[in-house]
DNA sequence: TATTTCTACGCAAACGTTATCGAAGAATTT
DNA sequence: AAATTCTTCGATAACGTTTGCGTAGAAATA
């Protein structure tokens, strides 16, 4: 029909490229090899450095390729090798501190091996969790990391993708259900540590604020406090162990929690608290009840806030390597993606959690 | 060669599809077409609606979809349709409350209209981000959504892609010089009510500690303190104006900041910070120095962290509508992206920020 | 010189879509 | 009954790559 449009179109190709399909990956192989009067697939294989071509030409494509700045179209590649050289992430929340931090480990890691990441969040909703896995397949990933959301008990949508054949790694809250690498903190030490901790400076009563026990987090750091409380002699006490359903999503969560022990006859003398929002929300309650840390209450939680130092009172904390644990993460699962054969053995990372002791439990 | 193995091919394509090329995207419409024996093409416009489809085959096709649980290869229709349904967002660091807040906003907007998000850090750094803007763009990015990094000076590389037709909208640190649409909070206010509140509490000797010059945010924020100062009467003392080069990605920027400060013969008795990083620093090393706040020197400061109320002291502090300035952001950068022609009226969208006094502010 | 092996390149199919066009048969109009 | 219009579908090309295979000419061997 228009043959000028046509023509035009022929001999201004990268004109009405940007114009017409707003595609900003500049020229393409086709470009090249009319430009230089060579078939597509030599302009490819020289590209790639392939035996079949001279040097001749070989020198021929690069040089004219770098001239122009030709850079694969990774969507085309995408679809022609079946992998997209991304991977795809789950975390409840980036606002968590803890989060990003794992996220800054992946990232350095992944952008080292030429993967892109694709971020998703459930705010510890188990429907968005199904619901960003299901998109992050679909859109390709080669593999993905995952930390469990608060909601999570049935797992189904993984584990199919995981028969699949799709590399998974889990990190934080992992899963017993699934064979794969895991990489986590030390929570049980964690947990042993900071109760340990706050039995050493004289509380006795020590309560317990913390996420759903269905998490594994929550298992593994009750499963420390549990045992320094034993080693220590003192029972555990049920009334003392409070769970928010949300992992102190919302602060109604934690304020229910916090009023329930201290409407208890024999208050508690102390608190440990797990996950950051738990953490700092409790801190932020008690100070509102102008209730004093640690006189009146002592504090120590998980929480990854590089404020820690700067609150009030100075707040003692179990600090996870986030960073690391993303970076180790995001190993273990290129090690997966890049296997040449199907993996069997697998093995769970521990990483060291870290004390850190100022005032909030300061001794009496 | 492998008849055999051909053979299988054709009757176990999910079974091969799995296991070859890891692609789980399940089903695809040729395999629906064979299934039902019809054509891709029949079963494509059956599945987008086409008026060229009868009824009949379209519930058959769709039925067949549903069952199988087919969904369209994003990869394949990106390269077909040249878009890809993604944004990219450029950013400082996620670990930045506000970042992570504005991301928030950003995700909510984008799923909502069936785009999703690449997020790159630039950690201030402008090679960072001139790589990141590379990826995005070769990765097909439909748009992209930037906030400069304090050392960008130069935005070439943005505005060859502006030019090149790619949808871009600013946010936070905006630029002068490209043509498009911006979201920003209020920051001459920001500035302005921050002083104006210092002054009022009776402060006189007021310091600035703020991000480099270059950046729209520095400047914007510094005409409020100003103009606030002028109002009263008080002249501008540039030994009082401290900018870190990094925005405090580095303690030690703050440090000499603060130490340059604290060594002139007239001491400020309150000091403004802007950014997140630079404030909740200053805060930590005048906690450190013991300096008594707000009894010594006062502290305001430009920050997002929810934790502003359980500081010590609590700290005063403008609050920018993070999430907000995502969502509208976003909307801009949709209209953009899918607007039938080109345009060519821009706005720049002002978002109030929020002060919220507390005790590090408190009048002496 | 006649045959075989290299060397260096092009053809064509494929990845999963979408879109243009042509066409067979049915339904409608003249 | 003949001509036209609808309806419904399929063949084909295209997006930008990669790759197996075929092959022309040069080089090496017999």
């Amino acid at each position: 029909m228009c043959y000028i449009g046509e023509m035009l179109k022929k001999q201004l190709p990268l004109l009405f490229n940007t114009l017409a399909n707003m595609n900003f990956s500049s020229i393409t192989i086709k470009d090249i090899a009319t430009a230089l009067n060579l078939s597509v697939s030599t302009v490819s294989k020289a590209l790639r450095d392939s035996y079949e071509i001279s040097e001749n030409t070989k020198k021929l494509v690069t040089g004219y390729a770098q001239e122009h700045n030709y850079r694969p179209n990774p969507i085309a590649q995408s679809l022609k090798q079946g992998r997209s050289k991304s991977i795809g992430i789950v975390v409840s929340t980036i606002e968590n501190q803890f989060f990003s931090q794992v996220i800054n480990g992946i990232e350095s890691v992944a952008y080292e091996n030429g993967f892109n990441v694709i971020i998703t969040q459930t705010h510890e909703s188990y429907e968005l969790e199904v619901k960003n896995v299901g998109h992050l397949t679909h859109r390709s990933i080669d593999g993905l990391l995952i930390s469990l959301s608060t909601e999570t008990k049935d797992i189904a949508h993984l584990k199919t993708l995981h028969k699949q054949g799709l590399p998974i790694v889990f990190f934080d809250r992992v899963t017993d259900e699934i064979d794969t690498h895991k990489v986590i903190a030390d929570n049980f030490k964690g947990g042993y540590d900071a109760t340990c901790h706050l039995l050493d400076s004289g509380y006795k009563r020590i309560a317990h604020i913390t996420s759903p026990a269905n998490i594994s987090i929550t298992k593994e750091r009750f499963a420390g406090y549990s045992k320094a409380l034993e080693e220590a002699g003192i029972a555990i006490d049920d009334d003392y162990i409070k769970y928010c359903p949300h992992g102190g999503r919302d602060i109604g969560e934690v304020e229910n929690a916090l009023n329930e022990l201290l409407s208890l006859k024999n208050k508690p003398d102390a608190i440990f608290t797990t996950s950051d929002r738990i953490t700092t929300t409790t801190l932020m309650l008690l100070n509102r009840l102008k209730i004093k840390i640690p006189q009146e209450i002592a504090l120590i939680g998980y929480t990854n806030t590089t404020l820690a130092d700067v609150l009030n009172p100075s707040l003692s904390s179990v600090y996870q390597p986030g960073f690391e644990m993303g970076q180790k993460a995001t190993q273990k699962l290129l090690e997966l993606i890049l296997a040449k054969r199907p993996v069997y053995e697998f093995e769970t990372l521990v990483l060291p959690t870290q004390l850190v002791t100022r005032d909030s439990t300061a001794r009496q």
